[in-house]
DNA sequence: CCCCGGGTTACGGTTTCCCGTAAGAAAGAC
DNA sequence: GTCTTTCTTACGGGAAACCGTAACCCGGGG
């Protein structure tokens, strides 16, 4: 079993019961860290002294107080951890829900474990925590078929970078220039108008108010 | 102190660590349900009993799984707790974070207190449960400022529905008809765009999709 | 009774958006 | 090279939304 793990959680509460969980399984030492910075100098000191950390157990949301970070999220800790050490697993413990954001996790991060803040989440934290610890990935049975649910329309960069733009109270008739300016092509005011066309039809929706509420529900925007 | 205390809470991490800090504060009976039906059912029969309950402790959101419950959610819940039992003090425990909706809570359902899930939120509990125990109402100092932030524009029901209609792909001329459906006044078309023409000023925006996204992040549709 | 003021509604002109068609540009096949 | 094919852009008519103005309705006060 994993011999050293380290807890980055801001939630106190969270925090608690994951320690209690890693007690469960019989793993002496856990230490945990409340701010990504202190998360990066643990993993960082520790390889110093020879004493590398196996397991990282990391939340996703990090919220700002008084004490400024250089880290603010669980994805920047990933990645800077990711260099400092790569050969560390890491498992992502979120509430977070969003097929985009998760799949991100594990495609382009590639964490080896994602378990979700939600019914069982205990039983499953030890559960992925023994599975990673004999392979390299656990998928969580509960997220498939979430996974699937989005496959209504698959969101091209232009088309994020469009819905972006009117939720911020672009006119239609300037998001070309917008496009240019961020070298996103394609661009012509047909083309944004199409595409919007396109989605709209795809989701059967028939107003733009309600794409913007469907990304924003999907943490695409 | 509390004697008697239920916990109504679905994740299982949570469920751990408020069991946990109960321990610390010496109450020694304080069950625990992940249902909200359940919940219901036990402080009933507790009463039945003879043995009431003096706490409940309640998240907001409980997940839909398998197991269809008649009570969906927290808010419910309280409500039927009222009812069968007006003296329960009652604490919410949840990480929502929507001054609209935590404002609902005290203002029309009553509730002791609010603790958010977050930072400090083990330590913030603890003391939450004290301070109630002794008087009947706890407000954390962190939420004071928040709710201040939403002074920006005061919503009233017929800009909800507006928005909201708007959300769900009604086009604008069509919103008079479905505003007398629901009895909603004013309902005339010039009347819903001079709502809209208030919002998008006084928040300064410049596009209803800005305003849709703005409802969405607080929490009013 | 009339007058007044707030709120609501009706009506035009202008702008923006929507959508179909067609012209233009880029990439690949032969 | 030319010819497709596909993607992108330009254009124009029609619908919707935007916005200012003016008419309307409806209580309260004189």
């Amino acid at each position: 079993m994993f011999e050293r793990v380290l807890i980055a959680e801001d939630h106190e509460s969270s925090n608690i019961s994951v320690r209690k969980t890693l007690e469960d399984l019989g793993i002496e030492i856990a230490h945990y860290v409340f701010y990504c910075d202190d998360a990066l100098t643990w993993i960082q000191k520790a390889r110093q002294n020879d004493e590398p950390y196996d397991l990282l157990i990391t939340d996703l949301s990090f919220e700002e107080d008084h004490n400024k970070q250089r880290i603010t999220g669980g994805t920047e800790l990933i990645k800077a951890v990711r260099q400092a050490q790569p050969n560390l697993k890491i498992l992502v413990f979120s509430a977070e829900n969003k097929a985009a954001v998760i799949d991100a996790l594990y495609d382009e991060l590639g964490i080896n474990a994602y378990v979700r803040k939600a019914r069982n989440d205990a039983q499953e934290l030890k559960l992925a925590i023994n599975t990673i610890y004999k392979s390299s990935k656990y998928i969580s049975a509960n997220l498939r078929q979430n996974i699937k649910a989005k496959n209504a329309y698959e969101f091209a960069d232009v088309d994020i970078a469009i819905i972006s733009l009117l939720s911020q109270g672009i006119p239609q008739k300037n998001i070309p220039f917008h496009l240019q300016e961020k070298g996103i092509s394609p661009s012509g005011l047909s083309s944004v108008e199409k595409r919007l066309n396109l989605m709209r039809e795809a989701l059967e929706f028939s107003k733009n108010e309600q794409l913007v509420v469907y990304c924003k529900d999907f943490g695409l925007i």
